[in-house]
RNA sequence: GGGCGGAUAGCUCAAUUGGGAGAGCGCAGCCCUUACAAGGCUGAGGUCACAGGUUCGAUCCCUGUUCCGCCUACCA
């Protein structure tokens, strides 16, 4: 490479996609890179098709890359699966919206026709959020890339059906369920959001019968009383015991009902008295069924909120909220309103267009969820399935065990049709095929069922349908169960459990060993981004900014265990500046090796400071790849940024320096510039696969080893010198004994000093008497003196360090009287705890009862305190002379 | 109501099994030293939320309190 060629500063814009192309024309994403190496597949959390890139998939995106990329470097046969989710909501109503532009709606299209409007949409639109996912650089196999519609994995949603409805496990039921009164679908459990909301609990006097006062009963929902069909109480309640099995009249119905005792009343809350609505609450179903006879349901809410003709014709037709206006009003009226009480309940949701959700009565299909939870639990119970990190287990537990069976048909059009025809005969037929006749009559005349299935029913079976199932490839043998599974805790019962029970049930092992949950995404504020608060960052703005490196880079950095990630630009400002120093490391190294002799290998490297820091680069190594092992994506980024920024750069470049003057130790230096650039690419190159590509691709041969950094083995396991990294330390602490003195005493930069040093021992002598070009150089000397038991001379600085004391003559660079403070302070820190150390060690208490090494530990600091301290106290002592001298002189 | 998590430097966060706390950014001082001013050197800054307890010793373990998040639940 030439220097010449390479800016002062790197731009990402540039080279970003030209490698990405280069990546993808050479196939290396494929898993065929590593034939024979250990299957390790993730599969992708498959965003919505009609999702483009936000902040959470950023997130979800590269830790993902950052595994499959480290994984594809040790040599396993990585695979990172891509696609899509249908979403079936949220992409209906994407369309919907668009065709009411043409004045128009789905009704009046038709069901197919809308259809092929949906796959027309998804032709155009559908593929943005995977182009996006390029541009942060997703090393994924395109060639694989899903979609939940696919008929690949159609029909492993209907295999999927059948078989449970054969097993009894799928069943048709008509009870309450969560109605979207906007989407007009049913919607199961977790996809109703409870949010806490200001309302009203308002007081209605219902008169007994015989006109013989009236019992008053609170309610948050005036209107459903249109369908009361009874009051319940506490049976033990004694202001009311003696009214159950008596009627009461209805307001503004002429219906009577019964008063009826039920144990699940609370007694406290309201006035003890609740009304009871069947038709219309979750709680009223279970209070009449317990009655016998079971109390009536009158439906006087419709599908699309509005009340119906049972509500009685004053109010039929009415919204669901303009009805509790006038039902309140005509109360008011009647003299049968108590009071109203502001009151903060929560309130269910739709979770995509967040309508309020109303309990209604339709017939729905059903998953029986039990026996499928339970193998589940047992899963994750025995550490088949480990959650990372661990505490997210207890909300799987108490999820799953309370787990409630699950309604999968949906009243919408776009999804996968459940695979159920009804004939006139009265016959269901439920098949992976769609039939022409029926088999009990013969008739022709079949209708499917209109309903599709949630999206959640298809991404359930994401891990193997990905791979091919029901039928059985490649690569379905050889990458399931995948390895890990990456995603954020809030569909962690949405999917994740869905994902375990279906695997478990159909392929009779675990869909993933890991599930690492990661943070959550939120602003500089620490507040939860969303379109409403206009708080969203763009992630492709960012990457557009800052290039997707210095990107890639944050999120990893801030990717702590279970903490959310605040983001702000600026982070990702101060990684591009890391970037701009690894650039600059590598222009450096270029100028000095090219055209030049390299060593070939380590056994020719004799300078010390090299040893050094290959031993640091080791020491670096294994705890990133320990890091990766175990999901602490910030450790490991961290210590890569600590290797490369604050030993590579600020100490062993600087030593080069020094040392490639030196014509016999140049090209072992030489030879380990490249090798740690090298290293450290590759240590860098999961979180950063665009700069790391660019530069390795300059290195010459035998360190660039191959076509791509993509696949050069990831740096473990290297050669460890803890003899040379202490005798480093050793000129290093000389160095920062002098640079101290400097930058305290305000030494301009460009004065040499003149330095002596009190060598603590023979060794340390030696140490240093070999290194004094480096100390020279780094400490801004002139001259130094290295002896064993040298005394300070009369007018210094010093500075008392573990192995040894520098000294640096001040006359004519400082006054002494800013010499004098600063050893003032130096000696109160050292006093304060040399006598917090004492202490310990006069406690008998201590000696006695603490392991022998901590006490020996305590010892030997001591011991040192206290010779650091009579030192300064020298200094001080000497420099107070002189300073009297002057001013008696 | 139940459960979980957090509270550490001005800010954002670390601290692998209890032995006097670290980083990045920011701040202050001095420097454009021929890889990098998107830089270098040096430094200041902390009753580890509060109160008890266990222990020779607690940021770490236990109990309680306060504040802040989140999840979950059928008090209408």
């Amino acid at each position: 490479m030439s220097e010449t060629e390479k800016r002062k500063s790197y731009e990402p814009q540039a080279i970003e996609q030209k490698w990405y192309d280069f990546w993808l024309r050479k196939g290396l994403f494929k898993p065929e890179v590593n034939p024979s190496g250990e299957p390790y597949c993730i599969v992708i959390p498959p965003p919505n098709v009609t999702g483009s890139l936000h902040m959470g998939h950023a997130l979800n995106a590269t830790l993902q890359d950052v595994l499959i990329r480290w994984k594809r470097m040790h040599g396993y046969r990585a695979l990172w699966i891509p696609g899509t989710d249908h979403a079936g909501i949220a992409t209906q109503n994407v369309v919907e919206r668009e065709i009411a532009k043409e004045k128009t709606d789905r009704h009046q299209l038709g069901r197919e026709e809308f259809i092929n409007r949906v796959w027309k949409w998804k032709g155009e639109y559908g593929g943005r959020i995977i182009h996006q996912l390029k541009k942060m650089g997703a090393s994924c196999d395109w060639s694989r890339e899903r979609f939940t519609l696919d008929e690949g994995l159609s029909a492993a949603v209907r295999t999927v059906f059948v078989k449970l409805y054969e097993e009894g496990l799928i069943y048709r039921s008509t009870r309450l369920i969560n109605w979207c009164p906007r989407c007009l679908t049913a919607l199961s459990d977790l996809e109703v959001e409870h949010e806490e909301e200001e309302g009203l609990l308002t007081y209605i006097r219902y008169p007994l019968e015989g006109g013989k006062g009236h019992l008053v009963v609170a309610t948050t929902r005036p209107e459903t009383m249109l369908g009361d069909t009874g009051v319940a109480v506490n049976p033990e309640d004694e202001r009311y015991r003696e009214l159950i099995g008596r009627r009461i009249e209805l307001p503004l119905t002429c219906r009577q009902m019964p008063i009826v005792g039920d144990a699940a009343v609370e007694m406290e809350f309201g006035t003890g008295a609740v009304k009871v609505t069947p038709a219309h609450d979750f709680n009223d179903e279970e209070i009449a069924k317990r009655q016998s006879p079971a109390l009536p349901s009158i439906s006087v809410i419709g599908a699309d909120g509005k009340m119906t003709a049972l509500a009685g014709a004053r109010y039929e037709g009415l919204d669901r909220y303009e009805c509790r206006r006038l039902v309140v009003e005509d109360l008011k009226k009647q003299g049968l309103l108590e009071k109203e009480e502001k009151y903060t309940h929560s309130i269910g949701h739709c979770y995509r267009c967040k309508t309020v959700i109303e309990p209604l009565a339709t017939p729905q299909w059903y998953v029986k969820i039990e026996p499928l939870a339970s193998e589940a639990i047992k899963a994750v119970r025995d550490g088949r399935v480990k959650i990372v990190p661990s505490g997210w287990e207890n909300s799987y537990f108490s999820w799953m065990e309370n787990i409630k069976d699950w309604c999968i048909s949906r009243q919408i059009w776009w999804g996968h049709r459940i695979p159920v025809w009804y004939c006139e005969c009265g016959k269901t037929i439920v098949s992976t095929e769609t039939p022409t006749v029926c088999p009990g009559c013969g008739s022709t005349e079949l209708k499917q069922d209109p309903d599709v299935l949630d999206t959640w029913f298809s991404s359930g079976l994401w891990p193997f349908s990905t791979l091919g199932w029901p039928q059985m490839p490649e690569d379905m043998k050889a990458f399931y169960p995948t390895g890990t599974l990456v995603t954020a805790f809030d569909i962690l019962f949405f999917w994740v459990a869905r994902m375990i029970m279906l695997g478990l049930k159909f392929m009779g092992d675990v869909p993933f060993r890991y599930v690492y949950i990661h943070a959550l995404v939120r602003d500089e504020e620490g507040q939860k981004m969303s379109k409403s608060k206009g708080n969203v960052v763009d992630p492709l703005l960012i990457v557009d900014k800052y290039g997707a490196d210095a990107f890639r880079f944050t999120l990893a950095a801030f990717a702590a265990q279970g903490r959310d990630i605040k983001f702000s630009e600026e982070r990702v400002k101060g990684y591009r500046h890391f970037i701009n120093k690894l650039w600059n490391a590598s222009r450096f190294i270029s100028m000095n090796v090219e055209g030049r002799q390299i060593a070939h290998g380590i056994d020719q490297v004799r300078d010390l400071p090299s040893l050094w820091i290959l031993s640091r680069l080791a020491n670096a190594a294994d705890e990133i790849d320990s890091a990766l092992q175990e999901y602490r994506f910030n450790d490991a980024a961290n210590r890569v940024y600590q290797f490369l920024w604050r030993e590579f750069c600020d100490w062993y470049l600087e030593l080069a320096k020094t040392g490639l003057e030196n014509e016999e130790d140049a090209p072992g230096i030489r030879w380990c510039l490249l090798y740690c650039l090298d290293s450290v690419l590759r240590l860098l190159h999961p979180f950063m696969p665009f700069v790391t590509e660019e530069i390795w691709q300059t290195l010459p041969v035998p360190f660039r080893d191959g076509e791509s950094i993509m696949t050069a083995a990831y740096p473990s396991g290297l050669y460890r010198d803890p003899a040379a990294e202490e005798r480093m330390e050793i000129v290093m602490e000389a160095i920062s004994g002098v640079r101290n003195i400097r930058g305290e005493l305000n030494v301009q930069p460009g004065a040499k000093v003149k330095v002596l040093v009190n060598a603590g021992s023979e060794d340390v002598a030696k140490t240093l008497m070999g290194h004094l070009p480096y100390i020279k150089r780094q400490a801004g000397a002139d001259s130094i003196i290295v002896e064993m038991g040298l005394a300070a001379p009369r007018k210094a600085a010093v500075n008392v360090m573990s192995r040894l004391e520098v000294y640096v003559p001040v006359e004519g660079l400082i006054d002494i009287k800013a010499e004098l403070e600063r050893l003032g302070k130096e000696l109160r820190k050292t006093g304060e705890e040399l006598s917090f150390c004492m202490k310990k060690l006069m406690d008998q208490d201590f000696i006695k009862r603490a392991p022998e090494q901590v006490v020996a530990k305590e010892k030997a600091k001591c011991q040192e305190l206290e010779g650091k301290k009579a030192n300064i106290e020298d200094s001080i002592n000497r420099l107070k002379n002189i300073f009297q001298e002057a001013e008696n002189g």
